[in-house]
DNA sequence: AGCCTGTCTTTCCGATGGAAAGATTCCGCT
DNA sequence: AGCGGAATCTTTCCATCGGAAAGACAGGCT
């Protein structure tokens, strides 16, 4: 018996979807997402751009999965933080540390005019996210505010930090800057 | 004697360059960036679209364009909002207020991969701009990171609220959501 | 063996961004 | 006046792109 490989390799060339989805996000890291096209992600794998149609449906169709992939990578990076510290502040360094270590997921995943924001797998993975970072449906609206003001702040720091549209006074170490503006979050609110 | 018009109207068409660029504004806000091409905005405009090319160069040209009167605009916005009161928090409600009145400015102002994110008007734009988010230059590192730490949390709730990557617990009027959520804003760190 | 579904290629189309060259208008200079 | 050149816009052309459609091909099922 041919011993039963990984996941079951699948008809002709083995795994296109997640090769194309490999080759799909490093093209986006190196060329951005505006000059990644559907036939340049195809010629790095070797196969037409029709291939790609095939799996992906379109564009979005795989800028969708690209989206998706960054939403569950985002997901495990904030669980694995949660677990590894009880600090709430390293969480959100965490994320910054995130927009960092996968800059193409990242952009793709905040553009939601490049893909399609209604798919139900990408809807899944970003309600899983969105549940991590501000807690279940049951906490409170301070909580909520809390969280969504936590969340916020990372989030813009890290979007600008990408943008360089931060001074350049406060060092150039993302992580670092992250857990000295953070500072400025107040985490309970007496009023 | 033909009544000078305001400006002085120039060539042919008076003044393409204005008239392209709120076009391509336009077309961004029914389309998207993504979905918006020059060749859309010269047929907007009434001219062909290598009208816009002897304007603008090429499509990152454009974008730059509007991209510059993004921050311009801001600018503007914000220097608004401090004069009209003496509260801190309300500058951040103006500048989530802009990102709400002029989506495709936003939009395209905080993709760089789309303009020429060197051109020298554009920098000097964003440099005032800057300059009014987090104080001058003579700022200490405290007084900086509290600017940023402001802005990160705007410009953060800004973009996660135009992705619709809020939670729908704190109501759907965005200005409200950011005075309560710039709440837990701590102004003075005394750390 | 023979069909059938899943996978990939070939081929074609309209639209796009950009380059190049031509036409037209205006403006300054004499 | 009018002439020449610069500014403005159009025409034309090309490579590439996203997408649709139909064909080729392989492996599994009966």
């Amino acid at each position: 018996m041919p011993k039963s490989e990984p996941p079951s390799k699948p008809y002709h060339h083995g795994d296109l979807r997640a090769a194309l989805l490999r080759n799909a996000v490093e093209a986006i890291t190196e060329l951005g997402v505006a000059e990644t096209s559907v036939r340049e992600v195809a010629r790095r794998t070797g196969v037409t751009h029709a291939a790609a149609a095939y799996h992906f449906g379109d564009r979005g169709g795989l800028l969708t999965a690209v989206a998706t992939e960054g939403y569950r990578k985002l997901g495990a990076a904030l669980t694995a933080a949660q677990a590894s510290t009880e600090n709430f502040l390293e969480v959100g360094v965490a994320y910054v540390a995130f927009s960092i270590d996968h800059p193409a997921h990242f952009d793709v995943m905040y553009q939601p005019g490049l893909y399609h924001h209604d798919d139900p797998d990408l809807l899944a993975a970003k309600a899983d996210t969105a549940t991590l970072l501000y807690g279940s449906r049951e906490a409170d609206d301070r909580q909520v505010a809390l969280g969504v003001a936590a969340w916020s702040l990372v989030h813009g720091l890290a979007t600008l930090w990408r943008n360089e549209n931060l001074p350049a006074q406060l060092g150039d170490d993302p992580l670092e800057i992250t857990r000295l503006v953070a500072h400025h979050l107040r985490v309970d609110p007496r009023d």
